[in-house]
DNA sequence: TGTAGTTTGTTCATGGTTGAACTAATATGT
DNA sequence: ACATATTAGTTCAACCATGAACAAACTACA
């Protein structure tokens, strides 16, 4: 019990899997660095992005979304608001919830970046063959449904 | 230039690599509640499996090896050392540098680590064909290789 | 030597993320 | 209707990670 019986790094799935760690954390890096000049962040485009395909989101759906606390939403908004990227409108029939909009100015902001965005993920996907990045992207689907919450 | 010319969410490559973003978390987020028993977070696990693969490392090279500032390393260790995991010695040759290395109870404490590690990874990878797995760390590892810095 | 430049690890101020406690609004059950 | 439970969003204190500034130790080259 004193030993590592079986070793993991003799585990195919395992070492696969630390090579997606690295690959992600790596892209993460590199992202955060090209869009600084942007002005904004990984999460906050993240907001943007989820604010583009569903507009009248609200806070907590954001949260959701994002695997992300609430009260984290609460403290990003203000930022993305006074940049006049987003605007919050209270529901009209139930008045906790806050609906979340891009303005026009959050729309052309979300354009420049996914377009650095979809830059580098082309850029790095394309060593691999359309199906083989389709496989990977069903592996990687089946495995977020297999681990969803309630 | 108002408009989103060319939705990224219908550029496939993007759209998987979504999924990986998401698996990844869903995966990262499942993983820490599991280790919370054994008192220990990602990073620390982290630190542990570098320092079995290789004993006497430097901070440095754990920080690089973990794309971790190296003043994280210095805040992370007193707490891994305080628990009795790992011990430092000031290296003989060049007293700046300090080697690490892992003690009996730090070896017991990876091995169960490890063990929920690869239960979590081989239930989620259970999925997919070990060809296609293989082919999913081919495609990351590449990835990791384009995106290395200097 | 000796002087300038590099490297290792630490300290510290800063900013980001979290979860628990809280308020206000709504839903549910009798 | 009325009490109870749930939900949306906010506040706050605690925790983490980061990078700049620093001291000590080493290197290089004259």
């Amino acid at each position: 019990m004193n030993k590592l019986q079986d070793p993991p790094w003799d585990n195919p799935r395992f070492k696969n899997w630390i090579a997606v760690i690295r690959a992600e954390k790596a892209i993460v890096r590199e992202l955060s660095k090209s869009l600084a000049p942007l002005g904004i962040k990984l999460v906050q485009l993240d907001i943007l992005m989820n604010l583009h395909r569903h507009p009248g989101m609200s806070q907590h759906e954001l949260a959701r979304k994002l695997l992300v606390g609430r009260s984290n939403i609460t403290m990003l908004l203000p930022q993305l608001e006074s940049q006049g990227l987003l605007r919050r409108e209270g529901d009209a029939k139930d008045k906790r919830v806050m609906r979340l909009f891009l303005t026009d100015d959050g729309e052309v902001l979300l354009g420049k970046a996914l377009a650095i965005y979809t830059g580098l993920i082309d850029r790095v996907m394309a060593q691999s063959t359309p199906a083989e990045c389709d496989a990977l992207g069903e592996q990687m689907h089946r495995i977020a449904e297999m681990l969803k919450e309630d």
